[in-house]
DNA sequence: TCCCGTAGACCTACGGTGTAGACACCAGTC
DNA sequence: GACTGGTGTCTACACCGTAGGTCTACGGGA
């Protein structure tokens, strides 16, 4: 009676196309959808129909919806790794903020998710993969001689200065981008010109954003800066 | 026939408290239940029923529910207020990122839309109360003497900061409120030790954030850096 | 005076949502 | 064989955002 599958179609033909379900194929099944249509889009229903299971099945690998999206979060996250053994923590801060920022723009519809959950949660309650990069960043930090009390400093300066950086470029979304002319491109001409002289000034300013050059302006100054704020280490 | 009402009643007994609906009174209500059961408890049924109004009702005044969000937001950034005019714009710019922490932290459950809306529509679609902050601060720095792109960069560089800042802050939850061990109100005994050792190690630092100082030293370091990285101006 | 346009409020209804609760099936272990 | 715990499924409930239509009051020409 059984067709060409292996043992793992319990009886009739092939109802699971891969095998069980595991957490981790929802949530990667999830980031796709996210990805790909927003994350308001990304219903239970939905993601079920996507995996071909029943709504409820994904109740068995995620408590709620609220533990998916964190689940989500925590996926896109543990995409950024830490050395914390590099003797040059400078240069490793950088690399990391490097890495957030690629990730980040790799999947934008996820950035809310990554900037926003934090709120709703108490730091020891928040999915292991999320404390991951603090932890070894403290370890990286007290290894090249800074107190613990600095090195979290500097890791809430540099996280802080990361999201605000990664919100900020996200922002950058062109309206009519077939149009040559900047004023229109970012639909300026929509605002009354007495109101907002500067505003509607800059267009050809606002149209050459460069995100790259802007983080790395950004972390000069913040690493400049860091250690007079601390008591120095190296 | 008609009661002690003024002259708003149409005919039957008292049936809108305090007369016709508008923008504002909705926006004010929405606020309120946010600020009080937080975002995602805000419906458009739920809303209407404090307002004693149809559901439908909304919907004259908000084309939908995102307008509707992005409503409070803008009155939440309302309560903004720069001086395009100080002569000293160091000083005015920390006036502005303190007047902003303030009001962050008393909407704190409003900031999500703050720092997420903006994601989703092009700058010159976006509320013009949301604009007025950015035109005045551009205003400000070009008659401090900076060029327009420097003004611009400036700008991005304080707000990404405050959001940074601000998003950092609302995440300082304690877990257990009564309890005085730093470790235990925090919740961190549930981390394994030796997978979390350096951050558990952190608990007295952890409990005794300050957002205010926190604020200013990071304010110190963008402030005295931001010059040099621009044509510095004054 | 009549007429008409418009704005505000309301009602009904549709197709979706998250998820509680009960039940069926299976693999292992005693 | 009986029991147990993980997994999948089905049904059902309460709620959601909002399209479409209707009723009423009001203001301004004609």
């Amino acid at each position: 009676m059984d067709a060409t599958s292996a043992d793992s179609a319990p009886r009739d033909g092939e109802p699971h196309p891969g095998g069980k379900l595991t957490r981790e194929r929802m949530l990667a099944c999830a980031l796709e959808m996210v990805d790909r249509e927003g994350i308001d889009k990304l219903s239970m229903r939905g993601l079920a129909r996507a995996l071909g299971r029943d709504p409820m099945s994904l109740y068995r690998h995620a408590a709620n919806k609220a533990d998916l999206l964190d689940g989500v979060a925590e996926t896109v996250l543990a995409e950024l790794t830490v050395d914390p053994n590099d003797t040059d923590w400078v240069a490793q801060l950088r690399a990391v903020a490097r890495q957030f920022r690629r990730i980040a723009l790799s999947h934008p519809h996820v950035v809310p998710l990554l900037v926003t959950r934090p709120l709703a949660t108490p730091l020891a309650l928040r999915p292991r993969g999320t404390l991951r990069p603090l932890e070894d960043i403290l370890a990286l930090l007290t290894q090249a001689g800074f107190s613990g009390a600095d090195a979290l400093h500097i890791y809430r300066a540099l996280f802080g200065f990361l999201h605000g950086h990664i919100l900020n470029e996200l922002q950058e979304i062109v309206e009519n981008p077939e149009e040559t002319d900047d004023l229109l491109r970012l639909g300026l001409h929509r605002l009354p010109i007495h109101e907002f002289p500067n505003l509607r000034g800059l267009a050809s300013v606002l149209a050459s954003y460069d995100g790259a050059s802007e983080l790395e302006r950004g972390l000069d100054i913040l690493l400049a800066g860091l250690p007079t704020a601390t008591t120095s280490a190296t």
